[in-house]
RNA sequence: GGAAAGGUGGCCGAGUGGUUAAUGGCAGCAGACUGUAAAUCUGCCCUCUCUGAGUUCGUAGGUUCGAAUCCUGCCCUUUCCA
């Protein structure tokens, strides 16, 4: 159904990220034919956040653009062995239902995909109906050790030295087993998955049960990783201190939805939208630390990869365009471009990006939908 | 199973019978200053029908005129031993 030839798809399937781990192995899938399924999980956690919406999302697009079968796994039971929710089953799977699955479709809708595309999997409707995921599960534990389950605990937003129970060592192999019983051979993630999905292709060659192959040929599963949004704050120190490790920077930047003021959600408000953009950090001149410089670069150049102009006063020197993001980049360090003016364009662009959804949700029932999810999150905010 | 230490407001962390709604720091919010942010300064920062009242220091009781501070049970966390 796809026009596209294997290059031009391997290209889109491939395009923005940080990285892909089985190149080869895509390349052969493209070229034998193989059928393409993806997955991507989801721990209920709430409210989906802009880097998940937008960032992740654009993949999804770009998976079915080039006519690869996605699957959402709504990773139920995850979500609660990472005690999020609570880890209130009765919660998880209202979430889970209702509000999440309405903010995933609402955002490849906005994209600018065809929500009815995608295939949702609820994780405990679908273990019960195949058992044999926990054998897959137990043949997963048998081959990789204790020390490299701890390690790749981090995919869970935790850090290291924390005390885990039981459960908790047990979403690893979970997950890799998610991907062999369904028989998946493109996983999606953000790079902060990319521990454990390096456990799951160093065990792939020793799963029997749901054995990852393609006719009779053992074929390990490929994962691909999207880059982090940072989060928008000042650096902890700044001006920053000489040498300073920048790709570590990066990762701490990641954005976290602890910070309440430092999250945006495709349904919010304009108001919040534009607020949030103009409190990010930005300092003049500066392209080394910028996180709204990034976002332009991620949210606008790498996804429409036109050129961009931004509408400003005569007073601050009237309109000016980009073709690229170098462009962009070298303008700023020469202060032809004003802070202001990228996130005026940064903000209006989201509002009007995120348009479509947030007129989703200003209808019912959605709109209740969303309601009740909030009042969810507070509820569970103030047990803790 | 045994022993020790400890649980304080979103987080960190003082406070060990009485001007303690509880020092301080961080985060957050508002304002000043900058064409944004950051930095700096100022105010707010448990709740309310708010110049007063109510409820707080894991939890349930107790002692006392009066406790976050003393005693007892329970829950939980951490460390050491087995």
């Amino acid at each position: 159904m796809t026009t596209l030839n294997n290059e031009q798809r391997f290209n889109i399937i491939t395009r923005n990220l940080e990285e892909i781990i089985g190149e080869d192995d895509l390349r052969y899938m493209l070229d034998s034919g193989a059928p393409i399924n993806h997955y991507i999980g989801f721990e209920i956690s709430g409210k989906p956040h802009i880097g998940q919406a937008l960032i992740v999302m654009q993949k999804v697009k770009d998976l079915m653009d080039a006519g690869v079968n996605v699957n959402f796994l709504l990773a139920d039971l995850h979500t609660y062995l990472n005690g999020k929710l609570n880890g209130d089953m009765k919660l998880i799977a209202e979430v889970r239902d209702g509000y999440f699955t309405e903010i995933i479709k609402a955002s490849i809708m906005m994209l600018g995909g065809e929500p009815e595309k995608l295939n949702f999997i609820k994780g405990g409707e679908y273990y019960a109906a195949h058992p044999d995921y926990w054998t897959t599960f137990l043949e997963i534990s048998k081959n990789t050790t204790l020390a490299r389950i701890e390690r790749s605990i981090s995919i869970m937003g935790r850090t290291d030295g924390e005390s885990q129970d039981f459960g908790t060592l047990c979403y690893p192999p979970m997950q890799a087993a998610d991907i062999f019983a369904m028989k998946i051979n493109i996983v999606q993630g953000g790079i902060d998955q990319r521990k454990i999905h390096v456990v799951m292709r160093d065990v792939a060659k020793y799963i029997k049960t749901n054995a990852p192959e393609f006719n009779g040929k053992f074929l390990k599963p490929v994962a691909i990783h999207t880059p982090l949004l940072p989060a928008l704050d000042a650096p902890a120190v700044w001006p920053l201190p000489e040498g300073c490790d920048m790709k570590q920077m990066q990762i701490d930047m990641k954005m976290s939805k602890s910070k309440p003021g430092g999250a945006i959600y495709i349904d919010d408000e304009p108001e919040k939208i534009k607020k949030t953009i103009m409190k990010g950090f930005c300092a003049e001149k500066e392209i080394e630390y910028n996180p709204i410089l990034e976002w332009v670069k991620m949210i606008v150049f790498d996804r429409d990869g036109k050129e961009i102009t931004i509408v400003r006063p005569e007073q601050y020197g009237g309109n000016i365009s980009f073709k690229d993001y170098e462009d962009l980049k070298k303008k700023f360090a020469d202060g032809l471009v004003h802070p202001i003016d990228v996130k005026n364009f940064l903000a209006d662009y989201l509002i009007n990006l995120f348009a479509p959804a947030r007129e989703h949700f200003a209808k019912s029932p959605y709109r209740e939908m969303k309601a009740r999810t909030e009042e969810i999150l507070e509820s569970v905010k103030k047990k803790r």
